[in-house]
This record gives structure tokens, sequence and C-alpha cells, in this order.
DNA sequence: TTGAAAGCGCTAACAG
DNA sequence: CTGTTAGCGCTTTCAA
């Protein structure tokens, strides 16, 4: 137990070669001729040192770092943040990179946010992930031009910056769709207040593909609350007593599942069961929440693992030397699934 | 437009001076004597040139990263997880640190998370943060015996390793003291059917509370389930109606949220409100799902901020020198801390 | 087939 | 007060 710290200099004197011959051999130099014994030796020589390339000193040297930074706009504090974390982590592991994550409140100036990103870039990161949780266009911090970059979740401004965002309209359709192949043609619309753009883009995809299945979009029953389940069931009463008998809907669409769990209480104190006399749809938002409802909560799943994975993917590819500039007009887009619980069925026979 | 990355070099060229001199100013060195017009001179220098110091150089130099490992063991997949990160990072940053972060699946083999920690060692972390999501003994890689280290969520099995962990003790005491103080004195546990140790000293700890106060704790009325909605509300079920009159409970502590909420649909089916009939409190689990429910359920909250944020900071102190060894053996406890909502309220006076 | 040697960008003795 | 210089551990010409 005498050298604390071993580097390649000991694997070569240990292997009886160069340091050369150690690197070559180590790295898998392809126009290194090396004989296979001498390969062996080398290998076991490091392997028995417990040899561990220091990737600090080969960054410097090849001026490549292996790190890509993850740059969450106030994004660990939603429940969300994880799956994208994960899905970037393991897409960048799989391809020998790993993830250096900073934390950065959207809230605050965009000096603050641009000291995150340089504190990345003084270490070198090869690229840079940057991922908010609200659909949205963001404002990014200048200093991040200087490195491929990737956004996760939301576009950016005018900026040329490729982007990794979810399929909601198609989450809305396929939602709207598994109403519709269940027989509904009522259905109301509980929206959420918040007036983002994201949200007002629901309810015309809505719309449209009601309207698409010849039905009138426009005459769907549409209140709004705000996103939280008292939002919800408030918007459900208020849907539900509009008025009784052929008109009312025998579906709702919830924008998401906090609120669908409000509509679940308003449903009940108005004698309505789900599903048998209202299917319930939910969007995005909480399965743990969906997975608790009585009846368990049909809805659209937003792809955050996928578009981690995703952006993380694109990002090496950009630093390995892909161009991603034709993306940037265009935003990767990663799809949503619709997953049926037990909350949709036929609706009930029209009354007698 | 020429030259794309300045160094140190450029800096003392540009500021007419030694790149000793530069430095030392710009890294605030104490022994340094530098004149106040020089240190002027570099610094508007470096700004001027946008000088960024590359840290894998300094890195390489000095022997310290100033970065941390954050290994989470299967974490990002719950919802806990970016609350843990978001503590972690934040301390991390307050003190120069950035977090290099990893997921290794607990189920897979000790080789694979071996490696895992192994890449974070190839990068020379200053330190290994290891988080787990479920409280209990942990068998740790090898490897990170060589850098400080700190757990999180969870203690070793033989190890010195010192850990940070919830007061899950003082959590379940503060909940059943609520009950206590707004009247109660028969309340029913319903239990997580999971058979890890947390569990069964959440229930020894709830009688014991309850045998200080002078009440029989032995005799409270327990009733396992799955960790579930569907699991609380089955056992939820089973205690309301074990009999009825005077020795029915007035209240519930639930193991999770989640069973909490199972708990609600079992009390409303048996025709019993809560509050008013019946007071619930939950533990630990979901924030979302407790400011959900109607009414909002009073819950213990785990302190995954707080235990990432203090892991992140003893690491560091560890990192910069101090001796943790002492703490090995006593792990260090954050507090959880009661949330009041409305689910808890005084018992209805004795049955007429 | 293998090895010697020149740096990558920076810090820290040690000299002035 | 400021400058020279020797590495940190590694990769990669270039030469043998």
């Amino acid at each position: 137990m005498g050298s604390r710290i071993i580097g390649i200099k000991d694997v070569a004197v240990a292997a009886g070669v160069s340091v050369t011959t150690v690197s070559h051999v180590l790295n898998d130099v392809p126009y290194a001729r090396v004989s296979p014994e001498t390969r062996n030796k080398v290998r076991s020589a490091a392997e028995q040192l417990g040899y561990r390339p220091n990737r600090q000193a080969q960054a410097l040297r090849t001026q490549r770092t292996g790190m890509l930074g993850l740059v969450c706009e106030d994004i660990a504090t939603t429940p969300h943040a994880g799956r994208i974390i994960l899905g970037a982590e393991e897409a960048a592991k799989a391809r020998g990179y790993n993830l250096l994550i900073i934390n950065t409140p959207g809230s605050r100036s965009v000096d603050s946010r641009q000291a995150d990103v340089g504190a990345l870039l003084n270490r070198r990161v090869d690229g840079i992930l940057y991922a908010t949780m609200h659909h949205r266009k963001v404002e990014l911090p200048a200093a991040m031009r200087s490195v491929p970059a990737v956004l996760v979740g939301s576009e950016a401004g005018e900026s040329e910056v490729p982007a990794v965002i979810p399929d909601e309209e198609g989450g809305v359709r396929d939602a709207v769709q598994a109403l519709l192949d269940a027989g509904h043609t009522r259905m109301g619309f509980i929206h959420n207040a918040d007036d983002v753009p994201q949200n007002r883009q629901l309810l015309q995809v809505f719309r449209a593909t009601l309207d698409e299945a010849g039905l009138d979009g426009g005459a769907a029953p549409v209140e709004s609350g705000v996103p939280e389940a008292h939002g919800g069931y408030e918007a459900a009463r208020r849907i539900l007593s509009r008025k009784d008998g052929a008109d009312m809907p025998t579906a709702l669409f919830c924008c998401n599942d906090r609120m669908a769990m409000g509509a679940y209480r308003g449903a009940a104190e108005l004698g309505l069961a789900i599903p048998g006399d209202l299917s319930v749809v939910g969007f995005a938002d909480q399965e743990l929440i969906a997975e608790s409802l009585h009846p368990a909560l049909t809805t659209v799943e937003l792809p955050h693992y996928g578009m981690g994975a995703r952006a993380a993917g694109l990002l090496i590819d950009a630093v390995e030397g892909t161009d991603l500039s034709l993306m940037a007009a265009h935003p990767a887009t990663v799809g949503c699934t619709l997953v049926a619980r037990g909350s949709v069925t036929a609706p009930r026979g029209p009354a007698t």
C-alpha cells in the first residue's frame, strides 16, 4: 500500500513497455500495431494495478470531456423532473457520456442563468441540454451558443437551437378518439385557466378532432378552472349542471390529472358514477394520481423519459459532428401515449 | 474572430503581465502581493477577452475537480428524486461544487453498480453521494471507499460510511401527537404490508407514542394492505367496520398518502365524513395527492430536499478535511414536518 | 512494432 | 511586487 494513485506510467513499467503502447492498447487506437502478447501484458498489468484512466487528463489532451451539461429550469421541482433526467442520463451513459446537472431558477434574472451555464462551460462540457417544464418559448442565456445545445420540453424563441417537445396534439387526438371510439358524441372540456399558449392549443385540437369526426367541436361545453383538484371540481360541476337530459355530455376531457381528480368528486356529488354515467380522460399530469383514483384514470402520458433520451441522443450526435441546424426550425417531437385505465366506457343508451 | 479559445496566457499578454500574476489575481491567492492597478488590469483584460478558466486543467493541476458524484439507486424513478437532487445541487453550488449524476439500478448486480461508481472515480470526483429511496441497509460498491462518501436516505450495512436519514420516528410522533392534541383517544393504524424494517418501526413508534400518552398502544386496531390506494381502502374498511359504537376509532394514521387516499374512499362509502366523523393523517408520500384530496390531507413530509442539502454539505466538509468517521456509527437525521391541512379535527363528542 | 517527447491549460514553488 | 518554470496524467505526432 505505497503509492496511492497509479497512472499510465506505472502500468507501462509493470508491463515493461512504454506509455505510448499502454495508451494505444487501452484506447484501442485503430492504427496502433501492437502484438497480441503485448496487449495482454498491458491489459493485465492495468487490471492488476487497478488502473483508472484519469479522464480529466484525457480531456485536457483531447479537448473532449465526455460530459454533457443538463441545465434544468426549475425542473427539479416538479415530479416529472426525474424522468427527463433519467432518460437523458441513460441515453448519455449508453454512449459513454456523463451528465453534469445544474438547476437554474427560471424566475431569476438571465444573468443568474448565464452564470449557471457559465459554470458548465468552464468545465468544458461537450454540449448542453436545456430543460424546462412548461412547453413554451424560452429565452436562452447567450453563452450557450458556444457549444452544441438541445432544448427539452420547449422551443427557443428566435434562436436556432434544436428542440425536443412532446406531441401534445397527438395526445389530445388520441384521448378524444378513445372517447369517440367508445361511442361518445357529447363531451365536455375542462380547461386550465392559466393562459399559456399550450393550454389554448389543447382546446383547439380538441375541437378540431371533434369537427373532423363530423361533430360540432365549437358546441362542446368548455369550463376553466385553476389547474388544481378544486378547479377541476368546480369546472365539472358547472359543466354537469348546465342542463339535464339529452344535451348533457357523457364524457369529460380534463387538461390535467389533478383537475380530473376534482372532476371525479364533482361527478360523485351529482350522483354520476364513473365510468357508468360519465367517462373521464385526463392529460399529462400525474401518473400517481391517475393510478390511485377509483376507477383508475385513463389519461395521456407525457413522454418525459423519451424526451430526455431523445434530446441526449441528438445532442451527442451534434457533439460528434452531425449538423442539427436543419432541426432548429422544426422541433423533434416525441409521442404521448394514451394509457387506458378504468375511467372510459361506452355511454349509456339514449335516455328513454 | 480569430482564436477561438483564450487561455490564461492570452490574458497575461493582454494585461501585460505574467501568467502567474493572472493566476494569482483571478484566484485571489491570499499570499500573492499584487498592486491594485495590476489587479484591475488583469481583471478587465480577462473580462474583455471573455476568459473562461479551464477547470479541467485546474483540476489536473490541483488534484481537485470540484465535482461531486451523485449516484442514485433507482431514485430518478420516484417522484421524490428531484427534491433530493435539487437539495444536493443547491448546497453544492453554494460551495462551488457541481454534481455529476448517475443512475444505477439497485436491482442489477453489484458489478454494474461498481462500474457506475467507477465512471465517477475516473472523472476524479472529490466525493460521492449515494442516494437510495427506501430507508434500509444498503450494500455499497467497494470502489466507493476510495473517496469520501455520504449516504442519503439509507444506512450502510457494516461499512463506516456516514449517512443522512429522515427522522421518521419524529414524524410519526408528531402525527400522533397532532391527533392526540385534537382530542382523539382511539386511533387506527393502516399499515404497509411490505415487510421492510422501516414499516415495522413506524407501527412501534405509533404504539409507543400512544402508550406514553397513557393510552393502550397495543390495543389500537391495525390493518395492513398493499401500499396503494386500494390497499388503504380495504384496510380502512376493515378497521372501520370492525365494530360500531364506542370502540370505533375516531382517527386513522396511514403509512402513506396513497393509502390515505384509499381510506378516504373507504370512509365515504361507510358514510363517514372527513374530518367530521373521522380524522386522517398520512405519511411521507405524495404532496401532490395530499393537496388534491378533499379535504386536503394532513400529512408528514419527508425532508427530501433537506437530506440532499445536508448530505452534500457533509460530503463537502469531508472533502475539505473534516473527519466524518465519528458520524458513521450515528447517522445524521433530518426532521420530518407535519403539514397540517384539513383532515384532522376534534372527534365528535361521545355517542349519546 | 515500439518509444521519446511535445504539449493540453493551469498552479505553485522558487527566483528575482 | 512580478516572472520563470516544472509538472498534473494523458494522447499523439514523429522517429527508430
